[in-house]
DNA sequence: CGGTATCCCCTAAGATACTG
DNA sequence: CAGTATCTTAGGGGATACCG
């Protein structure tokens, strides 16, 4: 069985007094977090936005996600009907038949989604810049601390030379 | 230095044929995809909601957020800094003082992400009771496919003691 | 076809210790 | 205080094999 989503289920509505009113609850266990980690990884996304034009087979599923294992389509599928984000659909033929496809809270939960996409995709440019600007600064500091580096060992050296 | 974000850069754009036109780029190695799953961990969450407020120094985040590690919050800022999303100011002073602040970029970002964390708010209850049902109907069939297991066990034994 | 069970590897992340 | 460096371990995830 591999486990489902059991460490301590409570200890969430308690405010601690240390940690002020902040609007987020930032404690481990806490419910929202666990349903945050679910959503934001990294297949169950796909399937959501995949499942949301149309109901899937899991094979059909298995070739539109590139690089997705058989065991991690059935376990994030598995999770995503425990959620009750998907529903699973067996048609007792035989060949076996299983559609999957998004409950009205998977589909509500797929807009929001949307909104994060949308912002990925808006922004990737100024992100990309942003990245490469980074680099550039981490790799110009680098150089200039090496250069340094070798400066002082160059002096170090004279002053040991004077010495002998 | 541990590494950063470099597998194959490219290979994002070519549309293979065979993936049709998907309003997604369901392949690993988009640019999209690696953003979101930045944005999208654990961590990097909090620290944005968290900075949304004011700026914040170091060790107050470490404090803010229950069960980060100090080499994770710095992984994590380090990560956002590179995105252009939270920006960092060392304050040249004894003991050494560094603030981190949200960026315009980030700001915008936190704007999407509370949406996502709203939709989480909102609907955790209907995820809870999602939960709570499919784990009983696992559990359910799970009894059944043991009871039946034993009453063909049962039916074994008496077919073979009448043989003997 | 649509899975589950098993093995196994490798990396992400925690703990610990040290530095500017 | 604000980090990096190093070590170690749990579990995420791939490959394979087998069942209904």
């Amino acid at each position: 069985m591999e486990d489902g989503t059991f460490r301590s289920p409570g200890y969430c509505g308690d405010t601690d007094a240390d940690y002020d009113v902040l609007q987020w609850d930032t404690r481990a266990d806490c419910e929202v977090r666990q349903i945050l980690d679910r959503i934001a990884d990294k297949w169950s996304l796909l399937v959501i936005a995949l499942l949301d034009r149309r109901s899937l087979r899991f094979t059909e599923l298995r070739r539109m996600i590139d690089g997705i294992s058989q065991r991690m389509l059935a376990r994030t599928l598995r999770h995503l009907e425990r959620d009750g984000l998907v529903s699973r659909t067996v048609h007792p033929t035989v060949p076996p038949r299983v559609d999957y496809e998004l409950t009205p809270l998977g589909a509500t939960l797929h807009k929001t989604i949307r909104a994060l996409v949308t912002w990925t995709e808006t922004h990737q440019n100024e992100v990309a810049t942003a990245r490469a600007a980074y680099d550039k600064r981490v790799a110009a500091e680098q150089a200039r601390a090496e250069r340094e580096a070798a400066e002082r060992d160059a002096i170090a050296r004279e002053v040991l030379a004077v010495r002998r």
